[in-house]
DNA sequence: TCACAAACTGAAGATTGGCTGAGAATACGC
DNA sequence: GCGTATTCTCAGCCAATCTTCAGTTTGTGA
């Protein structure tokens, strides 16, 4: 995987914290590096303990937590960390497998999960609504929409229009368009948005970024004017015409 | 009650206050945060001195007690409570077993009583209906009726029509569509449905979400137009057709 | 203008997610 | 205690979606 994170511009921070727990150093690397990169503030520790610990001064406003960790298990660090009286929404990590059980309950406060693998761009939009719906949301501003031009995406209803005319996109085109609107006028390349869109452990090859450009095309850019644009040998890039 | 979303804004509380009183924590827990993140004010105790001690100077509205508590039990604390001149409505929380006479009494007046293992959102509409029967209800003072398009349930005779046709919903049934009510338009997954509606002890997979699912839309879809759609990968919503 | 690389797209096969009927297990009312 | 209603599990089916691939088109630099 290429760890195309290649923003040179670090821009300050947003002020909003975000504590990452997981022992695995390149799972925690990637999820660090892609918060980091939309602007969050972050630190990671390797275990239960660690995390406590750096809990108590950090005061995070969210944490991603793997539920798997070498000594406390991810439930017991999130109750330990609530009584110590830091106020954070979670975000559970865990395997595909087995697991269900113990992770109900877990949508019950502002509380999410993901199942392993999942894709960066999904844990940065659920770490988001995490936020939302925790209420930590500084910048707050508009609800659950992202617009770009005439285009409008909802994350709570999972609606997407053209100039008001409803569209039907599958998961991924779903994924991939929220990419773009997010990078909206910058270019990425293939090599990125396969990082962000689809899941990590994902060994294909980038063709299927091309297939799914076709198919979002098809979907929204039916319509006048075109807002994806090819930028040959570099990537897309979602623009209006210029002038 | 309002249909709209009441977790919009779940950073400020309604001003509501609610103790909750139980000595198992993981219980305790699980209640205050799903009554927290509907917008109550909520603080806990974990036995009867305790209970007596925030009341005084909390004064809740509403309280959530356990019958079975280390020192004194429901009742006394209730009572004593009372005596202290702060005037709340209670819901007890019994064992399955025994004890059926004693609380039934207690139904008498605006209080009222669960029996373990509950759904949590039953929970939280018994809390609301406490309030509304006591008359704590600052907001929308509104009937007990929710209502999404032709849809009409009833919380106080637990009756539910569409286009103004009685329907025969079972009890889970009519939690899943409540449910779904009050998230109307917002997509649910099937872990939020099962967090919410089902026993907080279920430990089954969702696979019986997809069941009841398929029961209401027996029982309310077979209208025009279908009110309960899919959104693959994702969850489901009750929405009207578009435009 | 040609040759080559990059990108596009349609089709096909594999996979996944969701729907539903049937039946077992359980709770409930009489 | 018996019969009915309800809850829950499960497996087969179908359709949407994902992924690969190859033939075609487009753009670029020599």
């Amino acid at each position: 995987m290429t760890t195309t994170l290649d923003r040179v511009n670090s821009k300050t921070t947003n002020g909003q914290r975000i504590l990452v727990v997981d022992d695995e150093a390149s799972i925690s690397e990637l999820i660090s590096t892609s918060l980091r990169f939309v602007g969050f503030d972050v630190r990671t520790a390797a275990n239960g303990a660690e995390a406590l610990q750096i809990a108590e001064e950090f005061k995070p406003h969210a944490m991603v937590l793997d539920v798997m960790l070498p000594d406390l298990d991810g439930f017991e660090v999130c109750k330990k960390i609530r009584n110590e009286g830091v106020d954070t929404g979670v975000l559970f990590l865990t395997a595909k497998d087995g697991m269900d059980d113990k992770v109900k309950g877990l949508t019950l406060g502002g509380d999410d999960y993901m199942t392993k693998p999942f894709s960066l761009e999904e844990l940065v939009a659920r770490i988001r609504a995490l936020l939302r719906r925790t209420g930590v949301d500084v910048i707050a501003v508009d609800d659950e929409k992202m617009r770009f031009a005439d285009l409008e995406l909802d994350e709570a209803t999972h609606e997407v229009r053209r100039a008001g005319q409803l569209l039907d996109l599958s998961p991924t085109e779903f994924a991939l368009l929220r990419y773009l609107i997010i990078n909206a006028d910058r270019v990425v390349s293939k090599a990125q948005i396969l990082d962000h869109v689809w899941q990590y452990d994902f060994r294909g090859d980038m063709g299927i970024v091309e297939t799914y450009i076709s198919y979002l095309r098809k979907k929204i850019d039916s319509f006048d004017p075109p807002l994806i644009h090819t930028v040959r040998g570099v990537g897309y890039r979602l623009r209006l015409p210029p002038q």
